[in-house]
DNA sequence: AGTATGTAGTGCGATACCGTATTGAAACAG
DNA sequence: CTGTTTCAATACGGTATCGCACTACATACT
């Protein structure tokens, strides 16, 4: 056989080219809808309070998002800093803290997704939505082995 | 029938947020390999250089890649600060340049994917590449989809 | 108890990114 | 030729992100 294996490095380059170009429109369409002052960091992790988990920990949200402490530290400060989210210490540990989303932080999120909500209806116009919906299952199958690879920096040739 | 229509909003979030995830880890992966002082966006403006076009102004490349020309021309201005680029002017009009790269950003260029290659080995082994070219053209269509709604901000309905 | 080690959160500094305003040049109308 | 408009690039300022180092607290070990 002459070669058939096309190349996957350039399948992956590809792929992530295409995923990347993706990540950046839809996070600029995004920006565009939320008030100034809130970035589209802080508007997921007001998202991930509603849908995944309330009353969780900085840390465990930095985890959740890959980003460091800091970052997560940054995000929570600034939504304080507008009310969206109440910080909360540990009584049962000193060191941490609890976050929850407020009632004006479910308010602004309901804001936030109403003002999308046009966007998401001329783009299933154009794109329905059930063709995305297949390739859901690959995609996240493929974040789980990025995640767990996340953790094995010295990919030793097997 | 009950609801044969599960929501495509919730489709469309939840791919975006498997997309974002995608992004930011191979992001992340790909920061890691490169040398400190050289980030994504630059690697990513080299690559394109080669493999899409040689010479183009900062504008062209800003449009290319989706982010403000004074963003670009920072990127451009880190790379010739390497030497990897090298801006020219351009003598039909005095008021734009053209962008190569040069023998050295060649090189780097190099560099950077073999210090990228194991990882997408041992990316391989768990997850075919097949797997993701099958999603390869959905993937593009969607893009060119969102790339030209970019400029339709007022979705009426219709 | 007392010490050592580990963990949660944050202050600080450096860099990236981007919106606004400015500079310089081209194109065009009169 | 002159004034106006348009456009490429950049200077500047503000925000996001992140690495480093530090504090405070918790846990383990002796």
């Amino acid at each position: 056989m002459p070669d058939n294996r096309p190349a996957p490095e350039e399948i992956f380059n590809a792929f992530f080219l295409e995923v990347g170009i993706l990540a950046q429109l839809s996070r600029a369409r995004l920006s565009l809808r939320l008030p100034p002052g809130i970035s589209v960091s802080q508007f997921s992790v007001l998202n991930h309070l509603v849908r995944v988990r309330d009353g969780g920990t900085p840390l465990e949200l930095a985890r959740a998002f890959q980003v460091p402490k800091t970052s997560m530290t940054h995000s929570l400060t600034v939504l304080e800093r507008h009310g969206l989210v109440r910080l909360a210490p540990n009584p049962a540990d000193g060191r941490s803290k609890f976050a929850f989303i407020t009632a004006e932080g479910r308010a602004f999120l309901q804001a936030a997704r109403a003002a999308l909500a046009p966007d998401i209806r001329s783009l299933t116009a154009l794109f329905p939505a059930s063709r995305l919906a297949g390739m859901l299952p690959t995609l996240a199958e493929l974040r789980q082995i990025l995640d767990a690879l996340r953790d094995a920096p010295s990919p030793d040739q097997t």
